[in-house]
DNA sequence: CGATTTATGTTATAATATTACAAATTGAGT
DNA sequence: ACTCAATTTGTAATATTATAACATAAATCG
C-alpha cells in the first residue's frame, strides 16, 4: 500500500528510516521496470548511500561508502550513477550544496523546491505548483521564458524550531 | 540621475556597456562612503571584471584578468574580494554555475531571483517579493521556517526568443 | 553465437575553493 | 607624524568537486 500523505517534508527525527530507504528503492525498480531502465547493482547501491540520510551528501562521502561496501569505486563511477539517478528524478541535486539527495517521487511534478534545515541539515521538497506557476509568470512579464527552476530554501524545519537546548 | 525604471532584466545586447559598469561602480562606491566600507582598488577590480558582461564569469576566469591587469593574484585575492562583494550585495553568486553576476542595487531587497538565459548566457534579477512571500507562506505549511531563498530559472531572455538563425 | 550498445573500471587531470601564515596597508588615538 | 591594533593583501600549499579519455565487461538484440 503507497503512502496517503504527500509529504516529502520531514519526518520525524526518530523515525523508523529503513522504511524510508526501502520504500524508496523499491518505487524506483518498479519505476525502472515500467520505463525499460536498468536499475543496476551499482546504480542501487548508490541510491541507498544517498538515501542513508534525508540530509544531502556529497559525491565523494558517497565514494567513500562504496569503498567501505568493498566495490571498486572512483569519482565517475559514483558520478555516472548520480547522472543516471538524477536524469530520472530519484535523485536530486542541491546546487547550493553541492551533494545530492534522495526523492520518492520520480514521476511527479519536478520542479525543485528544497526546504533546507540549517540545524538538523535535512532537506524536505516542497513542488508546489502554484510556486512554479508564480515564477514562470513574472518572468514572462519580462519576456523571460522560463524552461526549469532551481529554489533551494534556507531555514528551520519544525522538528528543530522548538530547539534551543543541545 | 538615477534610472527611471526598475530593470536589471536583460538589456538590449547592443548597449553601452560602458555605462552599465560606469554605474554598478558609482553605486557600489556610494554604498561604501554610506555604509563605512572599504572599497579598496583590488574590491573595484574585481568588480570591474565582473561587470565586464552581463553573464556570470567564474573566479578563475576573474583570477585570469586580474593577472591580465598585471596584478599580483591567486585564487584567495579573488575569493576575498568576492566574499566582500557579496557581502555587501554588489554581486551574487550562481550556485548553480559556481560562478558570479553584478548587482547594481546593493540596498534593495535581495531574494535573490535570477533569470538564466540558455542561449546568450545573461542573467536577469527578477527580485520580486510576492514570490518570496508565496514561497514563505507554503514553506510554513509545512512548518518551516524560513531565513533565505535561493531562485535560479533557466530559459530564454527576450532578446534571444526570436533567434532560431545562427 | 557474434555484433552492438550500454555500463563499469581505471588513470589522469580539470575546475572550484579553502587553510595557514607572512607582509603590507589603513585607521584611530595620541 | 608616531604607534598600535585591526584589516587587507600576498603567497604557498592543499582540499574539494567534477570530468575526460580510454580500456574492459556485461547486457541486449539480431
Amino acid at each position: 500500500m503507497p503512502k496517503l500523505i504527500s509529504a516529502t517534508a520531514f519526518p520525524a527525527h526518530e523515525h523508523d528510516h529503513t522504511v524510508c530507504i526501502a520504500d524508496a528503492l523499491d518505487v524506483a525498480e518498479q519505476h525502472c521496470v515500467e520505463h525499460q531502465l536498468r536499475f543496476t547493482p551499482l546504480r542501487r547501491q548508490v541510491l541507498e548511500i544517498v538515501w542513508s540520510r534525508h540530509a544531502p551528501i556529497g559525491a565523494y562521502e558517497i565514494l567513500d561508502e562504496l569503498r567501505n561496501e568493498s566495490r571498486a569505486a572512483a569519482p565517475p563511477t559514483v558520478y555516472r550513477a548520480l547522472e543516471f539517478l538524477v536524469e530520472h528524478g530519484f535523485v536530486h541535486k542541491i546546487e547550493s550544496l553541492n551533494a545530492f539527495v534522495g526523492c520518492d517521487k520520480p514521476d511527479g511534478e519536478h520542479v525543485g523546491q528544497f526546504l533546507i534545515c540549517g540545524s538538523c541539515h535535512q532537506v524536505g521538497e516542497l513542488d508546489d505548483p502554484e510556486i512554479a506557476k508564480l515564477i514562470a509568470k513574472k518572468a514572462k512579464t519580462v519576456g523571460f521564458d522560463v524552461s526549469h527552476q532551481t529554489i533551494e530554501v534556507r531555514g528551520l524545519c519544525s522538528n528543530c524550531a522548538g530547539e534551543s537546548h543541545a
